[in-house]
DNA sequence: AGTTATACTTGATCTAAGTCAAACTTAAAT
DNA sequence: ATTTAAGTTTGACTTAGATCAAGTATAACT
């Protein structure tokens, strides 16, 4: 019945594949999805399950789209390197970002209750995934306890990802406190899957960045500027570093 | 080992008590946490296990505190009736509200990764829960299967509120936009758990909705003023009708 | 390379929200 | 019931961000 059952799992080491591959991927470990990904010890057996659900670190080029809006729910998905943008389209036939998703980070997994996915997911740059057959997994799931325990704690931990994500936003309406804010959430959510601390390589375009904030790009740039000019943040093209993230932060009054 | 060990459990009807309680509580029919709390079916009998860790409608008074943030994780609560505020202090010792919980609605299942709660919660105006004990559910858990099943449900579900939460408030600047979003979202919440569809008995004051929005008291008051003028809205204390749905979608710019 | 399109930045005005101050309204206290 | 305090609304002025317009940089195309 899945319409994944006749598709090749796609195989990948845990380590880029080469040393030209210079890809920041998730490392298992880290990755939000790792509790139902790891093979799980019965009270018999030790048995590496997930091969029979799970699809691992898929290639997906820009533009790629993992789910329409409004399709029924098939899997859930985490980041394993790159960036996804969520998608609902307006009235007015605009295209709104009303989320992003870092390596480590789950997408779709709030159509469990659902049914049908809420948002379009789209990479941008080229990015990974991993990817699980919901309902293999519970099948899985029947079997296994254990497993079910991990996907309760894996749903939890995306549940405090989004209260974040919620709170760096909410009662934040200068533009610096903005800007700051979505510097210091996006920092924050790269720190804890990838360990970087204080370096961003975003291939968002400012046109989105402004659209996500709700400023004009006008007004963002002007942002952009006047931090690189007090030496808040370095930009070079897509990547930038935060310099004085204590100020920052004052800045987004954390 | 559970704190909880040698209270009573308050056990209510699902209707209210008596015909001169006028309190709208959440059918448990309706309650996000209804998938935990009814009798669970196995293959050779049908047990209300919930009742070993469950406790329904526990009256709670304004301003009581259901837990403090930074305290270890103990239970999760679902508001069965009232309002709860979600708060957190800030550094120049400001109460900051980072979140509203309406009947149906979960609080503190993202602690089911942190172990610790990440907010204080307060219920605003008299409010009830119902509190489930984490330790003892994980027990029954491990027992029934269909206990675990239905928790990630839950989970997933209140994942889908806060994406939408979210979704009403990021990208919109203008105080118009911020009132009129945070009016359907509260209504929007209010419909799926208690079926009214117009109507809202809030009893934040008008200083922390406009904390929470992130505007000034004095402007929050005068779009309250330009709504009631252009017959948008129609208030009277803490109650406020929703006159023109339609109109005030196209200024949330949903 | 040179052309065209797209993305980004900077400047000059205008408007919406912030700020400060005072009046009014509702709730609490004695 | 009267006083006091807290919450809310309205007015006058200032400021931050939107808007309109032009310019520069970067990427894509032939």
């Amino acid at each position: 019945m899945s319409i994944y059952a006749t598709r090749e799992v796609i195989t990948v080491p845990s380590q880029p594949k080469s040393q030209n591959d210079q890809t920041k991927y998730v490392e298992c470990d880290d990755c939000s999805m790792n509790s139902v990904c790891q093979p799980v010890a019965t009270a018999t057996q030790s048995i590496n399950l997930s091969d029979s659900y799970l699809h691992r670190r898929i290639p997906t080029k820009t533009n790629n789209v993992l789910f329409q809006q409004s399709s029924p729910l098939t899997d859930i998905y985490a980041v394993s390197s790159g960036t996804f943008k969520l998608c609902q389209q307006t009235d007015d036939s605009d295209e709104n970002i009303i989320g992003l998703r870092f390596p480590g980070e789950l997408i779709g997994e709030d159509a469990l209750y659902l049914k049908t996915y809420n948002y379009t997911a789209i990479a941008i740059g080229d990015s990974s995934v991993c990817k699980v057959s919901v309902e293999q997994m519970a099948s899985c799931g029947k079997l296994v306890p254990a497993v079910q325990q991990n996907l309760i704690e894996l749903l939890s931990r995306q549940s405090h990802v989004k209260q974040r994500n919620f709170q760096a936003y909410i009662g934040k309406k200068s533009a610096d406190s903005l800007l700051a804010a979505f510097l210091l959430n996006i920092i924050e959510r790269n720190v804890d899957y990838t360990g970087l601390d204080d370096g961003i390589d975003l291939p968002l375009s400012r046109n989105d960045i402004a659209n996500f904030l709700g400023l004009r790009r006008e007004t963002l740039s002007r942002v952009f500027s006047k931090f690189q000019k007090e030496q808040l943040i370095q930009v070079e093209g897509k990547k930038i570093q935060l310099l004085e993230q204590k100020k920052l932060i004052k800045l987004a009054n954390f």
